[in-house]
DNA sequence: TTGTATGCGTTATCAT
DNA sequence: ATGATAACGCATACAA
């Protein structure tokens, strides 16, 4: 059994290649760099022989030292346990490839600290640019990024007191049209679900636009429900009681409509403002009752994780994709010059209609 | 509204804060990597001041440049699609941070030049070591790492050809284990579904050691199922074709045992290699028979994502974090000039028994 | 066409 | 205790 590699056998410099090929550093300099009409064919020769005999590979940060700009931009992302994060980044790394950046990927795991560190870090490594899907506790951690500092596009969510480019889902237009479906489809009790806003500006965008939409509908009546995800106990307890609020409900709607109407019975329906609470609501209600539980309330949920359409779930799919694409499109342009005020961007979600919100 | 930074008007240097406390650079220098001991009062209390007055933030690149080394590992990651990945990553964040490396996440997306691309940019950058997740397509991609080049350690699968430390799954025991689950469970026809195996140790090894097993248990048989993933017409064939033998069996059963035997009827069991193919076989199945169709078949599968527990699927948990963690250990021990020879790490899964293998 | 010299922001060596 | 000065690996203005 052979043995790895431990400490590096220190690899060739600029000058190792140039003493090799016996020519200046300035050439292989050029060499690099493309500069290739200005070398007569047999220096040329000589150099890349020479960088393949000492396998030869340019130090990038001694480029980046040199040179100013290193081609690094950040990708702040605050929970990449949510497939929308991986979706996003997606787009990101796609886009980054085409424009020749090469994303630092930093995963907050939803801590703050590790979101103050990263933009820390980020900031000393001078990065052209990042890219954040923040916490959006405080605009303090991010000081350093945006307004005055180093050019940032947000994504999902924008943090109150910073200035920015930001792009996500259309939240207004994504709400309403989920909405308008479950009204369509017979539900007039429509409970919104969401974690607690924090700062979180998408959380209560979606809320408040919820509440709007419902105004057009004056046989649906809505409520807000939060739910935290972190506190198992939390979560169990406020689950329990939805639970409850919902026996209530369905017993009332079946009293006033007699005997007959328990078929027609399900009339509420679960709004789910992202994918995770939508997992954390099908798995309360699948553990409680089965899978029938889908007889007893509707679910519809923003965001498409693969599950999904295992459980049958109607969702709003958002263009995560784009969104990662664009972010990265704006960064480009600020990181280029561009002096343009803050920017919206805001893409349209797609509804899936899919078993759990059927009459 | 206020417009957003474009280029950067240049940070403070190290010559920036000496100038503007009056001193030398050195003095400086020495302030930011603590040697306070050697620094009186006064010029300290000076320099503290001019650095907050520039907000100096020390150039990560050129310290790099100038120690040699940068505290930088490289994590590359196959799929971050794949939840498994997701969580192995936590398990790294966490032992980089209690080590002092920052992880550079390099996000492969299955695709093969991404991998080449990366393992290339890696090293320009000079990261202190890298670990793995590798496609393991080819040897030839990963030749500057490991072996020769700089320290690396791989995770969950070994590639042919390259030497170096190794962390994952006990697969063997594993999938002992899961065998051993499903024929106690009285299940006599075992269908181990696996993607093709390309190159990728994991998968190859798995289905090894679950025919391995059941040599154990001569009232079951096994057979391997390749299910292709990528390609959804190929995938789209595949499932019917499973389909249809799994009506087969069961009608075979059924005549066999005469027909009081249709309420016993379930006794061959799916056994995927992995979440992914659990996902693919489960929206497949449920797509076709509708909730049911646990009734006809079993499931269970290796990994443990989140959906599993919604739609009640027997797994084998992996000790993903752990995995990710004690990668960062054997990456640190060798960085810091360990020289044994290469060892592999294989941790226990747990069987999470759910209501899919239930009688 | 090719090479020399200087500097990017730091740290390390050596004086003072 | 403090400060010049020389590298680190590379790119570029300038000279040849």
């Amino acid at each position: 059994m052979s043995t790895p590699t431990a400490g590096a056998p220190r690899r060739a410099t600029i000058s190792d290649v140039a003493r090799e090929a016996g020519t200046g550093k300035t050439s292989i300099s050029r060499y690099l760099n493309g500069e290739l009409s200005v070398l007569s064919p047999q220096l040329r020769a000589r150099i890349e022989a020479a960088i393949e005999r000492l396998d030869y590979q340019p130090n990038q940060m001694a480029r980046g030292l040199k040179r100013g700009r290193n081609r690094l931009i950040g990708m702040l992302v605050a929970d990449l346990t949510n497939p929308y994060s991986v979706e996003v980044l997606q787009g990101v790394e796609a886009a980054c490839h085409a424009l020749g950046y090469m994303p630092l990927i930093c995963h907050a795991a939803n801590e703050v600290d590790m979101e103050r560190r990263f933009v820390q870090l980020l900031t000393t490594y001078r990065v052209e640019g990042v890219i954040v899907n923040a916490l959006g506790v405080s605009e303090e951690t991010l000081r350093p990024v945006g307004g005055g500092g180093i050019p940032a596009v947000l994504v999902d969510r924008s943090v109150e007191g910073l200035v920015a480019d930001m792009v996500g889902l259309d939240n207004e237009g994504a709400t309403a049209l989920a909405t308008r479906h479950l009204v369509e489809r017979g539900f007039d009790q429509l409970w919104f679900v969401v974690q607690p806003f924090a700062h979180i500006s998408s959380r209560r965008q979606r809320e408040a636009a919820f509440h709007q939409a419902l105004r057009q509908y004056p046989q649906a009546s809505g409520r807000t429900v939060v739910l935290e995800l972190d506190d198992a106990d939390e979560l169990a307890q406020t689950l329990s009681a939805l639970d409850a609020e919902l026996d209530a409900a369905i017993a009332a709607r079946e009293q006033r409509d007699g005997a007959l109407a328990s078929s027609a019975a399900p009339r509420v329906a679960l709004f789910a403002a992202n994918g995770p609470v939508a997992l954390a609501l099908a798995r309360h209600l699948n553990q409680r009752h089965g899978a029938n539980w889908q007889k007893r309330v509707a679910l519809l949920s923003i965001d498409d994780p693969e599950w999904a359409e295992l459980a049958g779930i109607t969702t709003i799919r958002q263009p995560t994709y784009d969104i990662g694409y664009r972010a990265v499109e704006f960064l480009h342009e600020r990181i280029d010059g561009a002096q343009a005020s803050a920017r919206d961007c805001l893409l349209p979600g797609e509804l899936i209609e899919r078993a759990s919100t059927a009459r």
